[in-house]
DNA sequence: CTTGCACCTTAGAACCATTCCAATTTGTTG
DNA sequence: CAACAAATTGGAATGGTTCTAAGGTGCAAG
């Protein structure tokens, strides 16, 4: 069984579990984001899943985003006001922003860490989420994280 | 010496440093944002300022916002693609988004945890800035910020 | 089957925060 | 004062996203 009918069948786990289809253009789109995790935009998603799907409208990738975000598959991110991004990494993770070559890259986030983090929260603040962005330079060649 | 006269002066200051003018409108934006510090959105900050100074326009209220924020006197907050809102508290803090009332609080970060936090990096990231947002519910009455 | 109906996709219009533009006003300097 | 630069203004343009209305798709009940 090949590992895009794994994503597959998962994703149309996750669907059914919310009472949703799938849909060529869901599979293609989630696709799209796991084969290259560059958190790209809605209009790079569009651009490459065009590729196996020519007559997809940008409507319809903004819909299975938001679908895919809406299960959990994929995480939105955004920094400061320009587009969307999306990421299908599912670990807890910050983000990195470098301001030099415009890319993303993920920060892994250690449980202990994240604890941390919450505990400077007063008494009474109720956290559903939290996220970590840092912005600067990344210089020379480190590793992976597109 | 009233405080408006001081944070007028203050403001003078960072305008002279930075080669810009003090001016009316630059002023009043200022004295708004410093007055009630709940983030307010550059339309919440012009109908504000227009008690002050009716004539002042839109345009100007986002020119003058870009102003402080690069003279560091002001530090514009974004969550998610809403309007970016506007801080003037210049120390180290995290924001909490209420989901429930839509309003911000400041959340005070004590160096030794940007330390830790920092230290998620691995080597050759060189942040220039990190911002942590939580989103929830801030249950019952807590303190202050707005 | 086949009809009903909810779900999905689509193209294009609408939206809205922000930026841009050209014209005017203001302030500083010689 | 005159000249010039900086700042303000109203309105147009921008751009990512959402909305709308119309057609397509596919499971489900009869
Ligand atoms: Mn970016
Ligand atoms: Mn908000
Ligand atoms: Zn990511
Ligand atoms: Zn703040």
């Amino acid at each position: 069984m090949s590992s895009a009918t794994l994503n597959t069948d998962a994703l149309s786990q996750r669907l059914a579990d919310s009472g949703l289809r799938s849909t060529p253009q869901r599979e293609v789109v989630y696709d799209v984001l796991l084969k290259k995790r560059d958190h790209p935009t809605a209009d790079e998603v569009f651009a490459r899943v065009k590729n196996g799907l020519p007559t997809i409208s940008l409507a319809t990738v903004y819909n299975c985003l938001e679908t895919l975000v809406q299960c959990n598959l994929v995480r939105a991110v955004n920094f400061e006001r320009g587009p969307t991004r999306y990421c299908p990494n599912l670990l807890p993770h910050a983000h990195f922003h470098d301001e030099k070559t415009g890319k993303t890259h993920d920060i892994d986030l250690p449980a202990d860490l994240l604890e941390k983090v919450n505990s400077v929260l007063p008494p009474g603040y109720n956290p559903s989420s939290v996220e970590i962005i840092f912005r600067g330079k990344a210089t020379g060649e480190v590793a992976s994280s597109g």
